[in-house]
RNA sequence: GCCCGGGUGGCGGAACUGGCAUACGCGAUGGACUCAAAAUUCAUUGGCCGCAAGGCCAUGCGGGUUCGAAUCCCGCCCCGGGCACCA
């Protein structure tokens, strides 16, 4: 074969073909040698930070990375062009899962595990093209990394955003430990294993997340996002406003409890409650047992034991009317608005963690509270009045209030008959706070983040538990605290540090005495919420990162990764830099790090989801060793816009090694397969040139990748035809060069002598006056049908267009007589109506 | 149910603000080169009618606006994604 190869390269006019193995080695190593893609804190060029989310470590890169890496690259390698200097580093998210379960079923540490898998990541990564400042380097999982998340989790103890609670968590079977709400699914499993979540009530660290749901909410307005990611956050957040006030419990007729208890609700729809016909408490409430009456209390106590034992998924998958299920209390509570008693009820549709736990019940405007009613034969009130032909039962739509108070009403506190329902709301709350009773509130649907997790391959939580002092954190000095490699892999459900005596026993860090190590690791969300920051400095001992050098980087100018990540990494990255910024450890002036975000879409093969587990793989590495890194990545981008998915079978590897191909029979010093261009040709060349400069530099701008290799494709087809330039063929290697980075290095090293190097040529401008032609097509259209096609000088002016498209013979055929009307456009289109 | 995307040849897709629909590529068919193949290269390639010139019909379906609609508006259908007892 390469024997074949060589003599083909002697024959007359042809030059060796092009061997991607040879040439893409031979500039991945040369980018390390000359240190290309380094750069320094205090580069003088102007900073530009592109960052593709880094990666859980699973081994050779599949093709998902293909097309992560390919986008972060070439911007990487065009910004560079463009005279930034470029930050690109590079990391593993090296916590996690797999890695310990494959240590459980191996036998082998997680930590040589993952090492291993690095390495063969490292290697797919670096064989595509791709060029980092791996100077910059980090692993979730290397101590001094360990040692700075610990660090930063002080920080948030000392300030009270990080807090232990005991809470009813989520736990997955599968998994062996607690999950956070944003890693179980709508139908109630775990989004890892998919395996039913259940609830079990645990001792568990959170960040208060909570804290910023406000800023989070509102500082959306600052970042250059997609904008279905950015709803995502805002639907995740859940903002309502409402009001919440308090109603004593009593009895059927009025008088008050013993406990003097009284029920806080929450309400969006304070307009409303004169429709209150009931009143409800989570089954979990802490008044449920209190509330109720010795009648019901059996019934009541049955409830709540069989809410107890209901998984979230089969909550939710009882769907329906008839499943609301609830009980009586037999208490009632006071309804201020009407001065009436309304039953007080417990169904399991309330849930305690979301407003007070505790709902007022209006069935005319709430379908839920419709449903319920039906069902436990509850009265119903309509207090907006609903459009004549409505026909539906709850109604939630616009409308005059009513039955506000009820005609005839004998306490007539307040009048909010005919109002609108906003200024209804508004006139309600008035009447809360006026009275004492209550106030409007904001509610959020976020929850603070549970970050114990009970697994052995995280970032260990830097707590010491002491039979005096309680939890203590461990001092500064004393980080990391890092796991012991000699302990046993077995899924018991604890962290396997739970057995390990010499990890566990310790001294209290206050009195000296004999304590226990907290032995609960950190979700490894938490490694990649700061991780960007710490690659602006990398290597500082005394601190995460210096907070110039995060002023100097961040924003992330532009942070590219899959869509999947919309809600939970994004998420916990915005907080932990806010907080960071308030705590004085980054800029305070950070608000957002990443200020572009791109969502590549996925990877499908023949409409699946490429995965694993579906064995439906196809590999980049026989890629590269057949066709190469630059086929596989122009394949790759020509396949469709970058945000939309992709299906494997459209990727076209043949047609861009092709391209490659013949792109080097064209651009090759020593070829004669394209002459040289002469005369007219070159003309047209020159101009044609121009017009690609400016074409290819728009496209890249606005991420129309796979237009332009069409327009890399289309430019080579007409240097074929008409003849090369050296100006049009170095023009469209520098134009190409961020794409296929290897072949067009190539091609200008052998062009302009050993040394020159094309991602040091500034990007290629366009010249504005070239981009003008001698003549144009103008179409002529009779009533908006193409009858004619004539060739106008392109300044040509209305009444000349009009003229030569009259004359037009074609066009004469369906004209009778003088046209009706004619639209004009010069010099591109002429519109006859006869 | 609600909120986003999207539906264009055999396939992936192009058409930036309404103005030449189907760029570019894949696949297919035929030719050249070759003993042969691969590679390369040239040509054809939306459908229907026609010897041809040419004509008619096509951007999920049905309406509308406009001189002119893949593009804008209204009503549907289908596909993908997100959210969904959040009071």
């Amino acid at each position: 074969m390469a024997d074949q190869t060589a003599e083909q390269g002697t024959a007359e006019g042809r030059v060796p073909d092009y061997d991607p193995q040879a040439v893409e080695a031979k500039w991945q190593q040369r980018w390390v040698d000359l240190g290309t893609y380094e750069v320094d804190n205090d580069d003088p060029r102007p900073p530009y930070y592109v960052l593709s989310m880094y990666p859980y470590p699973s081994g050779a890169a599949h093709m998902g990375h293909v097309r992560n890496y390919t986008f972060g690259d070439l911007i990487v390698r065009y910004r560079t062009m463009r005279g930034n200097a470029v930050l690109s580093p590079m990391g593993f998210d090296s916590f996690g899962l797999p890695a310990e379960n494959a240590a459980i079923k191996s036998g082998i540490h997680p930590r040589i595990h993952t090492d291993e898998r690095i390495e063969e990541l490292t290697s797919s990564i670096v064989r595509l093209g791709a060029v980092y400042d791996w100077r910059r380097k980090l692993t979730s999982h290397q101590p001094d990394y360990i040692r700075f998340t610990q660090w930063i989790f002080l920080r948030f103890l000392e300030h009270g955003l990080a807090y232990k609670q005991k809470a009813a968590v989520n736990w997955c079977p599968g998994c062996q430990t607690v999950l956070a709400n944003e890693q179980v699914l709508a139908d109630g499993t775990c989004e890892r294993s998919g395996d039913v979540v259940e609830a079990r009530d645990l001792e568990q660290w959170f960040f208060k997340i909570t804290d910023y749901a406000q800023q989070l909410l509102d500082d959306l307005e600052l970042v250059d996002w997609p904008e279905r990611v950015v709803t995502m956050q805002r639907n995740w957040i859940g903002r309502s406003e409402g009001a919440e006030f308090s109603m004593p419990v009593v009895d059927a007729d009025g008088n008050s409890h013993p406990s003097e208890a009284e029920v806080h609700v929450y309400t969006t729809r304070p307009d409303t409650s004169f429709g209150m016909t009931y009143a409800v408490l989570a089954p979990e409430h802490e008044l449920a047992r209190v509330a109720a009456t010795d009648e019901q209390r059996a019934e009541v106590d049955a409830f709540i034991e069989q809410a107890r034992n209901t998984s979230e998924m089969d909550r939710l998958s009882s769907e329906g009317a008839l499943a609301k299920r609830g009980v009586f209390t037999g208490a009632y509570v006071h309804n201020p608005f009407t001065n009436q008693p309304v039953p007080l009820y417990l169904a399991d549709y309330v849930l305690l963690s979301y407003g007070t736990g505790a709902i007022m019940a209006v069935p005319g405007e709430d379908q839920r509270d419709w449903d319920f009613a039906e069902v436990h034969g509850l009265p119903i009130i309509r207090t907006v009045q609903p459009p004549d032909d409505w026909e539906g039962k709850a109604y939630t739509g616009d409308g005059p209030v009513i039955n506000s108070p009820a005609p005839g009403a004998t306490f007539e506190s307040l009048d909010l008959n005919g109002m609108e329902i906003d200024d209804a709301k508004a006139r309600a709350i008035e009447w809360l706070e006026t009275w004492g009773l209550g106030q409007s509130r904001v509610n959020y649907r976020l929850r603070d983040w549970l970050l114990s997790r009970q697994r052995f391959w995280g970032c260990p939580i830097p707590i010491v538990y002491c039979p005096d002092h309680g939890a203590v954190p461990v001092p500064d000095d004393e980080l990391p605290v890092i796991a012991p490699d000699d302990v046993e892999f077995k899924p018991t459900g604890e962290s396997p540090l739970n057995h390990h005596h010499g990890f566990l026993n310790t001294t209290c860090p206050e009195c000296g005495g004999p304590a226990v190590r907290e032995t609960d690791t950190m979700d490894t969300f938490v490694d990649s919420s700061w991780y960007f920051l710490r690659f602006t400095d990398p290597t500082n001992e005394d601190r995460p990162f210096d907070a110039a050098a995060v002023a100097h980087w961040l924003p992330v100018d532009q942070y590219i990764g899959g869509v999947e990540h919309a809600i939970l990494h994004l998420m916990y990255a915005r907080f932990f830099t806010k907080a960071l910024a308030d705590l004085g450890v980054a800029p305070n002036e950070l608000r957002e790090p990443f200020r572009r975000l791109f969502t590549q879409g996925m990877i499908r093969l023949g409409g699946e989801k490429m995965s694993k587990s579906k064995g439906n793989l196809v590999a980049p590495e026989e890629i590269l060793d057949n066709e190469g890194a630059d086929a596989l990545r122009l394949g790759q981008l020509f396949v469709g816009p970058p945000a939309d998915d992709v299906d494997w079978e459209g990727v076209g590897i043949q047609g861009a090694y092709r391209f490659i191909g013949r792109l080097w029979r064209l651009a090759h010093p020593a070829s004669d397969v394209v002459p040289e261009a002469v005369g007219d040709d070159a003309l047209v060349i020159e101009r044609e040139t121009h017009r690609l400069i400016a074409r290819v530099s728009d496209e890249m701008e606005r991420w129309s990748y796979n237009t332009s290799v069409a327009a890399f494709m289309e430019f080579t087809n007409l240097l074929y035809k008409q003849g090369r330039t050296d100006f049009a063929v170095d023009a469209l290697l520098k134009l190409l060069a961020p794409m296929a980075p290897h072949v067009t290095a190539e091609l200008w090293e052998l062009r302009h002598g050993a040394g020159a190097h094309i991602h040091e040529q500034a990007w290629p401008e366009h010249d504005p006056s070239m981009l003008t032609v001698d003549s144009v097509t103008m179409v002529v259209q009779v009533k908006g049908k193409v009858r004619d096609r004539i060739e106008v000088d392109p300044g040509i002016g209305e009444d000349d267009a009009v003229e030569i498209a009259l004359a037009s013979e074609r066009v004469q055929e369906y004209l009778d007589g003088e046209p009706r009307k004619v639209i004009a456009k010069p010099p591109n289109l002429v519109n006859i109506v006869p």
